[in-house]
DNA sequence: AACCCAATTGACAGCGCTGTCAATTGGGTT
DNA sequence: AACCCAATTGACAGCGCTGTCAATTGGGTT
């Protein structure tokens, strides 16, 4: 039997097709008695409204569009987890887009992919929501999104952070609880705010602590694995290597937990490692990685619970909610040797 | 500017609608002269079809969907990567929808997914490839699917598989010209096909090289991280314990490398371990795993484009493509001590 | 009882395409 | 030159909804 249209629900009803339409879409203004009468045909005809119908007549899509670089992978599951418990429950659909964020004519890209599907908003993750000329983009073809992550300063716009900086603070504190002085610190990417956040942090806690910032501690890393593992070897092959490296993500501590393997270093006895995330491959690498644990989660399905009262209401801007993370210590952290 | 429209691309080529119409939608029987008149207005208005106006009106919404188990996640982020390559090229859009295969009610649930966006056609990944009420819903709700994974005997379908009987028989090859002869097996979850297609490779070997396959030797485990674990703990603590352990996935090996450095026990010199997939995590743990990469992102592709063949043509069924996989060897697998 | 006005309901156009089928075109054939 | 027929083009309905605005309802008020 082919499927149930608004047609049949008001005939079976009795009522006109707009007063099906308006219980469907909750809309006030229905009599309690008709709502119901309408309800019981909906079931009835198991009737579920035409997406393209409506998406057409309303001129908006129900459509979300979540954007993020390639390489983000490990932490993007997590995000999309999240991103599509808000939808579903909203009645909203995903569209999925990896994308180059240095790719010339990403510009046109984006908002060409947005245009086609025509999504009614994008999410954006990090390093694309740290990009100028994305964010133009998106504000000049009047595309509403929000951020998960920190807004672009003097930005009018929303985003869902973690406190990043504090967080970082409170990891280099645990280090130093335990007795290390010389940590060494990979940073994440140069164009994602995150990570300058939590270099702060990190800075923040050694002179609160009374120590010198070390030029020669801090070694720059671009978020991956691999980085992490240049990062790490870089550091410990210093003269005075540090006895605590604190990396600015998971994926980069994980590189640095296996540069140490490989060169025979034993961890946590000789040399503690610290992340940021707590991503699935924290507790899959030995020894298990103390980290931060941002509710990344959480933070998506804050932002799609944003960005849907964005589209539904007027558009309310320049909100940044702040979601805490925590502290998880693991073995790969120890009392300095 | 408000977006062009089929009408002022036709305006300004001076055709009708459906000449524009049939140029969009690379429909023959249109003079060349025609074509490129109209496609000079598509260019130069900028011109993209609406997506719900074609779907509303053509009864296909250029919509795909990817349907997976929640906890796969590590595997899942290159089958989507795969997909969403092929959409593209084909100008589809990409719904991603984890379930949960055992919860009650999960065929309506998927139909009621597919209806609700109105999916031209789905992409099933184990375990719900496996799992026969689904792929019965499937069928009777007349969504047209591929799997990513074997077919289910006797089913009129399409699938895109690997050969993981012989590559497991290579594997486990691989260990016996190392010199084990006692290789513990770590099973995948019994309902998947391909982890059964797996463990008769692993059996064939055996048998090849005139060795007993010792049940006390293979252990149940269920594709996660945690059930590797558990199986490696059973097989170590055996009087006789195992020189290699071969798993039947990635996720499951690495959990056995946790277990060993937990132990105390020596990877490779003590212990070969091998998994199969070739996940990141393989190259992100230490000693780094020796396993089979399976062609995680070329079968995606290879089942969506048959699947959009498939929406495009009359329904072709029984395909099943194989796409070959091959033996990484890292440091893992070494010598018997 | 007549009236009033907010609450409720409905008629109908129109969103931007594709499918159907009829009309037109134009080069080859007699 | 008249005709024919495949190739090409176009007219128009209709997909299933929502938005707009007008019509109706019905309880309170005078």
């Amino acid at each position: 039997m082919p499927r149930a249209t608004i047609d049949d629900v008001a005939g079976l009803a009795g009522v006109s097709i707009k007063t099906v339409s308006r219980v469907v879409n909750n809309e006030p203004n229905v009599r309690q008695s008709t709502r119901e009468k309408v309800l019981g045909a909906v079931r009835a005809l198991n009737y579920r409204p035409s997406a393209p119908a409506r998406s057409l007549a309303g001129d908006r899509s129900y459509l979300l569009g979540l954007l993020y670089d390639n390489p983000s992978a490990n932490y993007i599951t997590d995000v999309q987890y999240g991103v599509l418990a808000s939808c579903r429950e909203q009645g909203y659909d995903l569209l999925i887009h990896p994308c180059d964020c240095q790719q010339a004519g990403i510009c046109e890209e984006i908002t060409g992919l947005v245009g086609h599907s025509n999504m009614d908003g994008v999410l954006l993750t990090p390093p694309l929501s740290d990009s100028r000329i994305i964010v133009d983009a998106l504000e000049r073809a009047q595309i509403p999104f929000v951020s998960i992550a920190a807004l672009q300063t003097g930005r009018r716009a929303a985003g869902v952070v973690t406190d990043d900086r504090r967080a970082a603070f409170s990891m280099t504190e645990h280090l130093l609880s335990l007795g290390h002085s010389r940590i060494g610190f990979i940073c994440g990417h140069p164009q994602h705010r995150a990570m300058a956040q939590r270099l702060e942090g990190y800075r923040d806690a050694l002179q609160a602590a009374g120590l010198a910032v070390a030029d020669s501690l801090v070694v720059q890393g671009y978020n991956s694995f691999e980085s992490g593992q240049a990062g790490a070897r870089r550091l410990l092959q210093r003269k005075k290597p540090p006895s605590a490296i604190f990396a600015g993500n998971d994926d980069m501590a994980a590189g640095a937990v296996m540069v140490a393997h490989q060169m025979g270093i034993r961890m946590p006895a000789e040399l503690s490692i610290a992340g940021f995330d707590d991503i699935p491959l924290a507790r899959q690498i030995w020894p298990t990685l103390t980290t931060v644990q941002q509710p990344i989660k959480a933070m998506a399905q804050a932002a799609t619970q944003l960005l849907i009262g964005i589209l539904r209401a007027a558009p309310r801007t320049d909100i940044e909610a702040v979601i805490p993370s925590r502290l998880i210590v693991r073995e790969s952290t120890a009392v300095a040797g």
